[in-house]
Order: structure tokens, then C-alpha cells, then sequence
DNA sequence: AGCGCTTATGAAAACGATTACGTTGGCATT
DNA sequence: AATGCCAACGTAATCGTTTTCATAAGCGCT
């Protein structure tokens, strides 16, 4: 015996697949009576629509679609419980494509979720404005995440950058540094080159007279242990140093240690994104935290808005998620 | 204009519906010209057929979904990793519902699922056989993972937890220690209680004369701390510590340290996950590797073998996933 | 040429829901 | 009492596929 349809349960009720179908949604046009039968009916009879059936004829899935990049550790999990929960909020299922490492591959995935989703959460550096008009139907609903595409056609949501790298550099300005040295991000990274220009224009406003400088890593742990020794040479030597994320910030920690150079004392440390390993190296580093979770939510949030009104959000609709100075150990700051 | 349909594409080709569907599955039943010409019909008209027409004759979603708990970081992300993968290399889709903390959540989740899924991966630590039962129809593929439940009804996976604490405490008395004791996890927990059993068979097995030591602790980093407090009271010392989770191991070393105890000269330290940040500590934390992408991985082609020929698979099969000993700093082994 | 056999093709019946539309009956209004 | 209106309910069309069955055509064989 297989699972109990609609008929089923309006044969158990005495009454029309009509009636079944408005007792159950909405329940307008049946006599509290009758309704009360049916309801009754369908738990008898275990009754579960057919998702399959109803997605036919009322052309909504109900389920969005999110495709990411070969994300690690915290960063996803976070990411997706974000997501996740704005989404159950709005009764929308989550269906999940990862680890997507070339276009062919999130390409291919693009397409296989084609008429399965309402809407689109989209995140991959693969995904130039090209890319995604070739592989997107141009009327699904779409939110962009962290990418480096500044197009007005597609919504997005990103993270401020530019604020987080501001209050850092301000935190080590108002600590009495002089010398602010920033490692950057692999080229052509818009996270990356976005913290940099935030270093660069707070510099620039609030300390004109103190130098850039600048050396480039690619995020890894290693190319900060590099860029670390690299500032230990220079002179004068720089008296902070903010990396463009975390890893580097660590690999830096190392090769001052290595060199016997204290942190904080003859060098403040910063970092960017509070990675879980931040508050364990010694000494604990200072950093800007990114509510990862809320970046996910938001553009679920956002995403859901055009779905559920479509034209009602504006093409091009930027969102931002803030970031937030964590003080530790590493930028010598007084302890309060 | 709404998206292409077969109607569409056999107008196009000249051909009936019938023919298209035929040439466009499978490709048997037609002339290779016509083939060739349905194809090309559909390519030009971007036909791309609709998911729930087809899944509502079919009865197939080619979708599975999982069902998961509150979980973090890289454990998170590599399983999610590993299921994915798996999935996609059937041609599966992947539903993913998270964050479920009580059982009334997760109740809610699994029925939403009803018909949208072919196949249910289910972790979560309110699935008792009643639970299951309530709440899933009978005969929906279903492989749990890392599940407390032992009855015979559905397939399971499963960590070597055993295998790994048996491997740990090879380990430490190899290198000479006597008093091993173990710091135990969460009452109740599955994997706690594994591990725990593991350390006290070996210990039963290869070293009847040493004592048993435990100490109860939580899987947090506090508890590690607090219990490595207790083992440093103990007389006569243990003179290494098997902790039941890297977390704790973590705690135990900061403890030991705050109390300038020696690790791994005076006392060894072990943990079990290999989190990432067990690399990082100093002494760099020997611990008992799990491949969480393998046991996601191993579980949805578990679950993939279940669809496709459903009761060719037993019901109550069970497979593991191997642990692994990873050496480092922390047992104070000889460098190789 | 006529017979059977294979094979390509089309017509139409499912699948299980929603919903536009028609019908009925009860009630209030005149 | 006749009329009009509204709510409740049923009938049937519809969504886009797959698949069964019928039909026709091609082909080799006697």
C-alpha cells in the first residue's frame, strides 16, 4: 500500500478533492464542519501532499538552491547555518552544491538545479557577470555572496571590508603606532584588495603624514611567516602590522617569535576575520570579527523578499554585513 | 515568455512529445537523425525539463536529504564535504536541513521532507527507534550516522571510536607510561562511551596491572582544564592523559601549563578528532584522526545503494570508519 | 508478391495536486 | 412568494512529463 493522495482522503471524508485541497490550505470555503472531517481524514490516513504534484501546477519548489565554493571549518559552517535558519523561517527548503573548485564544475551544477529552486544563493569566484548569465535563467531570483562583481543586475550581499579594515587601523592609531605596516591578499581577491584600500584611505584621512607600507602574501599561513621577515628588515622597521586576514596574521606571530621581536611590545599584531584560532595563539590576536552566520541569513532574507514579490526589489540591491574590532592580546592595547 | 516545454521542443524537432522524451533519455526508440534533430531543438529553445513533471510520474526526486544537529566547524564543513561529493557522483541532489537541537525541531524537519527526497541521511542525538518510526514512513531509504541506536532496523555508520582509543593507549604505554588515565566525555554521548570502553579494553588487555583512571568531563575546553586540575591533585600522578576529545586535551594542557607541569616530559597528553587546532597547540597535540568526509561519503553510497536496489541492502547494515594515530609533540615520542 | 518481424513514431493515459467555474441550497429582501 | 445573493461544494481542466499501446513502415525471407 502506498501513500495516501488527495482522493484518498477525500473518499475517507465523504466529500470532493476540492474541498480537501482548500480544507487543508487556508481552509476557506469549507464549513468548519467539514473541515474538521478532513483534517480528521488526513491524519487517519497519514496524508502528505505530493510535493511533486504541487510543485506542477502552483510552479513554486519552495526550496532554494545555494552554491559555494570548497569552503573549510568554521567559515561554512557558519555560513550555511545562517542560511539555513532564515530559510526554515520562511518554510523554504535548503538544497546545497559545495565544493564547486572550477566554472565547468559550478556550471554544470547551476544548471542541474534548474526548475528545483525558487532561488539562488550563489557563491564562487568563478562568477563573473558572463558566467552567470550564461548559466542562469534570467527570471530565477538570485542573491550574490562575496563576489567581486560589481554589475548592477544581480543582488549581493558582502562583507564591509573597508569599515573593519578602518576600525583596525584606527585601533592601532589611537594605540600611538606610527609605522602601519598591511600584508595584502592575493591579487585580484576582492575581499582582499578591499581591506587594503580600507587601510589606505584611513591612513590617508586620519594620519597623512605616516608612510604606506605594504607587502603581499596570498592569505596562506606561510606567505605571512614570509611577509613577517620581510618587515623585520625593512628600516626603520614598522611598529604594527595589520595582515589581510588571520592566517597571516598567525604565520607573522611566528616569524617574529622565531626572531625574538615582542609582540606587542616592539610590534602590534593585527588580523581580519576571527578565525577560532585567533584567541588560542599566543599572544592572542587581535582582530576583526565577521558575522558570518548573518551574511548567510541576510541573503537569505534578501533573497526571499524577490522571491516572494518579485519586482519588488530592485535589480543591483547591495546589502552589507558589519565587522567588528576584536581587542586582544597582540596590539598591546591597556587592559581595561 | 516562460520556459521552453517537451511540447515546445517536439513542435520545434516536428516530432511528437513522446519521441523527444525518448530521444532525450536514454536516446533509444529513435533514428539517430531524428535524434540529432530533437537535440538540437532542444539545445536552441534551452529546453531544460521540468523537475516536478517529471518526479510526479517517475516517483523519483533524484534528491536525498540530511538531517543534521548543531554542529561546527571543520566536523560541519568535511562532512557536508563528503556527502556532497558522494551525492553528486550519483547524479543526486542534496537537501540539507541543520541546527536541530531538540527533538521536536528536527520532528518538523524530517516530515517536511516527506516526498521531496528519495533517501534521509539522519544525525541526530534524539533519534531513538520511536523517534524514527514516528516520524519517517517505513519505507524511505534511511542510513544514520554516529547514532546511539543500536537496533537492527536501519543501516548505520559509525566512527572506530574503539579502534582509535585502543590505537591511543598502544601508543602511550609503547613509549612507557603506567598510570594512563582518561577523561571522559558527556554521560550518554555514543562516541564518549566508545572511546571510554576502547581505553578501558586495552588497558584490560595489554597492561592488567596498570590502574584505570577516569575523570568526567564534557567535551568544552573548561572541562579539560578543571579535570586536568583534578589529575595533577591525584597521588600518585598519572603520568599520561587520554582525553575523550582534542577540546579537553586542549584544556588539560593549558592547565598543566598554568601549574608549570612539564608536557610530555611529565605527564603525555592524547586527544581524539585531530581538530585543526590540535596542530597548533604547543606541544602540538598527538590525537587519533577520523575521516569526517569518508563518513559522510560512506554513508550516502550506503544510502545511494539503498535507493537503487532497495532490499538488496539488508536492513541494520552497518559500516565503519577507520581512526588513525597521529603522532606529535604532546606523548613525547621519540622524533623517527 | 505476401508474410511475419523489427523498429520508429504518435496518441493518449497516467501521476496528484490546485483552481476556475458551475451548481446547489439557504437566507434575506422586496 | 418570488427574486437575488452568497457560501459551500463538486466537476473538470490544467501543469509537463513518462510510458503503454497502437499504427505504420521497412526489410528479409520464402
Amino acid at each position: 500500500m502506498s501513500a495516501a493522495t488527495i482522493k484518498d482522503v477525500a473518499r475517507e471524508a465523504g466529500v470532493s478533492v476540492a474541498s480537501v485541497s482548500r480544507a487543508l490550505n487556508g481552509g476557506r470555503g469549507v464549513t468548519a464542519e467539514t473541515g474538521q472531517r478532513i483534517q480528521d481524514a488526513a491524519k487517519r490516513l497519514r496524508y502528505v501532499p505530493h510535493a511533486a504534484a504541487r510543485m506542477l501546477i502552483t510552479r513554486r519548489t519552495n526550496t532554494v538552491g545555494a552554491l559555494l565554493p570548497d569552503l573549510h571549518g568554521e567559515f561554512f559552517s557558519e555560513l550555511i547555518r545562517g542560511i539555513d535558519l532564515a530559510a526554515r523561517a520562511r518554510g523554504l527548503h535548503l538544497m546545497v552544491s559545495s565544493s564547486h573548485d572550477d566554472a565547468a564544475d559550478a556550471a554544470i551544477a547551476l544548471r542541474a538545479m534548474q526548475g528545483r529552486v525558487d532561488g539562488l544563493l550563489v557563491m564562487t569566484p568563478h562568477a563573473d557577470a558572463d558566467f552567470l548569465r550564461q548559466n542562469l535563467p534570467q527570471d530565477l531570483p538570485t542573491v550574490l555572496m562575496n563576489t567581486r562583481l560589481t554589475g548592477a543586475d544581480y543582488c549581493a550581499l558582502s562583507v564591509d571590508n573597508d569599515g573593519g579594515a578602518r576600525q583596525m587601523v584606527g585601533h592601532l592609531l589611537s594605540l600611538g603606532r606610527r609605522r602601519i605596516a598591511f600584508i595584502q591578499g592575493p591579487p585580484g581577491n576582492r575581499d582582499a584588495s578591499e581591506r587594503e584600500q580600507g587601510y589606505r584611505q584611513a591612513l590617508a584621512s586620519h594620519a597623512p603624514d605616516h608612510p604606506e607600507l605594504t607587502v603581499r602574501g596570498d592569505f596562506t599561513e606561510e606567505s605571512g611567516f614570509r611577509c613577517g621577515q620581510r618587515l623585520l628588515a625593512m628600516q626603520p622597521r614598522p611598529d604594527a602590522v595589520f595582515a589581510g586576514n588571520d592566517m597571516m596574521a598567525i604565520g607573522c606571530l611566528a616569524a617574529f617569535r622565531q626572531a625574538g621581536v615582542d609582540v606587542p611590545g616592539e610590534i602590534a599584531v593585527g588580523g581580519f576575520d576571527d578565525v577560532p584560532m585567533a584567541r588560542y595563539v599566543i599572544p592572542a590576536l587581535t582582530t576583526i570579527q565577521v558575522h558570518i552566520a548573518e551574511l548567510g541569513g541576510q541573503a537569505m532574507d534578501l533573497l526571499g523578499e524577490q522571491i516572494d514579490n518579485p519586482g519588488n526589489v530592485p535589480p543591483g540591491t547591495r546589502r552589507h554585513v558589519g565587522a567588528e574590532l576584536v581587542v586582544r592580546a597582540s596590539s598591546g592595547a591597556p587592559i581595561a
